[in-house]
DNA sequence: CGCGCACCTTGACCGGAATCAAGGACGGCG
DNA sequence: CGCCGTCCTTGATTCCGGTCAAGGTGCGCG
């Protein structure tokens, strides 16, 4: 399920996290070797399945974690349990608000998701340490920020079958950052009952819809999970683009 | 039309900008006197109506400016002309993006506005030597995704009257601030499309549960812009919180 | 004061998505 | 291999909010 995908937030050569054995690109990305070899000695890496609650129980609480692999989404939710997701994560986004408590936003990994934690105190004195770490922080923010107003658009004002399509591109997007290709194949990264709480919809809508999608060979569905797209300028132009 | 605020980004003492001959706050609540001063050198006071758009027209684009008073609207556009107003910004906010390209979204004075501006290259040097005003950036940026956040739930999850509440309390809040009385009056920011571009609803729509509001004495409304709200806590209750 | 226009409200009707309700497909496990 | 549970699809119906269409209201301006 480990969705490749290109660094969006730096083009630096990443360096190598010793705890994690992986890369830390995203924010670390900024770090000199030798303040991530410090940073390597508290963090601490983790596996964890869908479904796994990330904040409540410590992680985002307190410490901050880079997503190694997988789909985090983040979700609000209503007193009635209505909910609402509204932000997904990949890898290698930064997950935690420095100099913030959450608001109200619970952090669920979608896929099997693998991240590598900081203590809260550790990053924070090394973002005094380095401007640049906060700059990494501020670019994040910001893309953030970019990707939830594009998403309130969709959700104020795009159709059931719009928001399935904007959907689709989404994920092929991040399946495939850089690709030009006309056609791509991918797996969805949650349940039909995600899709819907990250569209505005009822798991029902967006199964009709994408029934539609299939009928009208736009797309291909294969296991549920698995979409290929044989032109995805059909699919943006369902999008509302 | 000017509605008052607390300042939410720090709580700092506020310096004069000698230009302005006005509070910076926010942002520029970071800086020495010595540095407001250098940076009133190079900034511009400027008062629009409403309407009037405020990038794309060299404002956001080639500079940075604090809000000093008025509501500014963010939104975002299709290409059939569907629209949806994706933030509100009040004074003292700070409106522009550091170290970005807009990402298609427009700036439009929402009632009359009052806002200071400074060159991009000034500013951006000025960050660049001063930590902390890129701290004040992230924090802001931090509230602003929150806030959209936030609105994601009302736009994707909430029924109509349920937004035009919750659009109500939001602009009640940003009225008195700090506020523990349960019965306010204040003037509304916008009209009813534009409300109802910032609820992903129709004009129609947002003016039946108005007045639905009012019959069931939740409101009062006089002249169209002046609204009343003797319990708060029975606003609230329509609002789905 | 009253004309005219922009903004708002109200009504009638329609349609798209939600709801309610079965039934089907896939995957895990015995 | 076949059972079972979860997830997904499909259908019938309802209802909320959109659309279309008139009026109403308040305000600026002559």
């Amino acid at each position: 399920m480990d969705i490749p995908r290109k660094d969006v937030h730096n083009s630096d050569t990443p360096l190598l996290c010793q705890a994690c054995e992986s890369r830390h690109r995203g924010v670390c990305g900024a770090l000199t070797s030798d303040q991530l070899l410090r940073l390597s000695k508290h963090s601490t890496r983790r596996s964890v399945e869908p479904g796994t609650e990330l904040v409540g129980e410590s992680l985002q609480a307190k410490s901050y974690s880079n997503i190694i692999s997988g789909v985090v989404k983040l979700s609000k939710m209503m007193a009635d349990g209505r909910q609402q997701i509204v932000g997904l994560q990949f890898a290698p986004d930064f997950l935690g608000r420095p100099f913030r408590a959450e608001n109200g936003v619970s952090a669920e990994a979608a896929t099997d998701v693998k991240v590598c934690s900081f203590p809260r105190n550790v990053i924070e004195r090394m973002i005094g340490e380095m401007p640049e770490l906060e700059h990494k922080l501020l670019e994040q923010t910001l893309t953030e920020l970019d990707e939830a107003r594009d998403w309130m658009l969709t959700l104020g004002r795009k159709t059931a079958a719009e928001k399935v399509a904007s959907f689709l591109l989404l994920i092929s997007t991040h399946a495939f950052p850089d690709n030009e290709a006309e056609s791509v194949a991918f797996d969805l990264p949650m349940s039909r009952v995600d899709i819907a709480d990250f569209l505005g919809l009822t798991m029902e809508t967006v199964s009709r819809q994408l029934t539609k999608l299939r009928k009208d060979n736009v797309i291909h569905i294969v296991n549920n999970r698995h979409v290929s797209v044989p032109d995805l300028t059909r699919l943006s132009d369902r999008a509302g683009y």
